[in-house]
DNA sequence: CGTGCGTTTGAGTGAATTCAACGGCTGTGG
DNA sequence: CCACAGCCGTTGAATTCACTCAAACGCACG
């Protein structure tokens, strides 16, 4: 296994995971160490526009990205979150099925899709390296679909809470780089069903909430059992 | 290129696409003809479960599958389709993520994991295919995410006529495989309501509906626009 | 000619939305 | 240090779209 894939333990690999390429030891052998190219983006900068020709992916190092959908009559859709160690940008076709937008200022490796492809030609363990990477990615959006055609509002919370629990550093806290409206877009709901469910849940005390964008976990339980409505 | 790998034209490339691994001209290079063995399955036979060991992909050669997650209250998710030519069963974990089931009665060719994988190993074309494969299917999963999280009923059912009048053989006439329970499913909808918006669009000469299960386009264009309210 | 399943239709309900106003940070300039 | 402006988030009231519950319809099959 190269070094730079990610070591999913057995319990984490039944959540949604991040999309991970990291370089955790051996940056030698890490082709975004090698060959990528820091880049810096402000808070609500574009990093790429949707049908844009897809010449690049990108590993977060620092900061959090956003990928969105937008539809004619104004409604947004969040396709996913990126956070330092996920890859982004992979994509079937030859053009962006989305756009990239920085939730807050950010850096980015980036790494030509061309060149990064003919390392993995080359590289048996690369390849390996993309294609699970893609497979994670494909498994996380199956999770969300399930999310956003058969959960009510609170399930949806309960589920991003956990999600950003376990991705975010920081055990019972969650300091989110994100907006209401973003978490909005990304649950499918408007931004009051969100923020009225949130308080709901704090009236619950199943969070407490001392800043909008800070949140502690205070009944895990009860989170997942919202979450865990799954067949046994 | 493989001769298996699925030839997008370029306006099929930007619709959700079935996840193919044809067998086209040279079946003597396809590895499901290869070393792929046939199954047949009944309508709404199980061919696999969730949680059991990812083991097979498969293929379909005649028939309909559908991928499903269950949750304990009962509601049913369906995460795809799978048309002939279509390949499933991709997993990244070590076991299926959904059930399987035959949609009706199906014959499928049925390849061992680790010997497609080994196969994919030594010859670089068949790893191509594959990620290209799974980078396809993730393209229609983020699809589909931004048609659960932001579309309404209408959109959701001209979205689903049009990716089935693209997928299903003869013009414009759908001879659908699937009962509307499994079209609610999939659409994240109750059968009412995918009833009630077929009988509008129906009244609304948008199409006709000889048999519940046989439908005509008359009116393309209206349901091009439902569905094309994206961004330009 | 029933029986049974899948589909349609109807009536009433409800969860999330829309529209609207308010509250509370944060940063800036007086 | 305070006042004010501009965001972002919360709360309230009314609406709506899809859902639930219920019944009828129609087709296929024995």
């Amino acid at each position: 296994m190269l070094s730079w894939q990610t070591k999913s333990a057995p319990t984490a690999s039944m959540l949604p995971m991040p999309l991970n390429l990291r370089s955790d030891a051996a940056p030698a052998t890490d082709p975004f160490d090698q060959i990528g190219t820091c880049m810096l983006f402000e808070r609500n900068a574009e990093i790429f526009a949707e049908n844009e020709p897809a010449e690049d992916l990108y590993r977060v190092v620092s900061g959090a990205v956003r990928t969105c959908n937008l539809m004619s009559d104004g409604r947004r859709h969040i396709g996913a979150f990126y956070l330092p160690g996920d890859l982004f940008g992979l994509e079937a076709s030859a053009s962006y099925r989305f756009s990239a937008e920085a939730v807050r200022d950010s850096r980015l490796l980036v790494v030509g899709r061309r060149a990064l492809l003919a390392r993995a030609a080359a590289d048996r363990e690369v390849w390996t390296a993309l294609w699970d990477c893609t497979l994670r990615h494909l498994q996380r959006a199956q999770n969300h679909m399930l999310l956003l055609g058969r959960k009510c509002a609170q399930e949806r919370l309960a589920a991003f809470l956990l999600e950003m629990a376990e991705r975010l550093p920081g055990g019972g806290a969650i300091e989110l780089p994100m907006s209401r409206q973003d978490i909005a877009d990304y649950l499918g709901l408007t931004i009051e069903t969100v923020s009225r469910t949130l308080t709901q849940m704090e009236r619950d005390r199943i969070v407490e909430i001392p800043a909008a964008r800070l949140i502690e976990l205070r009944n895990r339980n009860a989170l997942v059992e919202m979450n865990d409505r799954m067949a046994a």
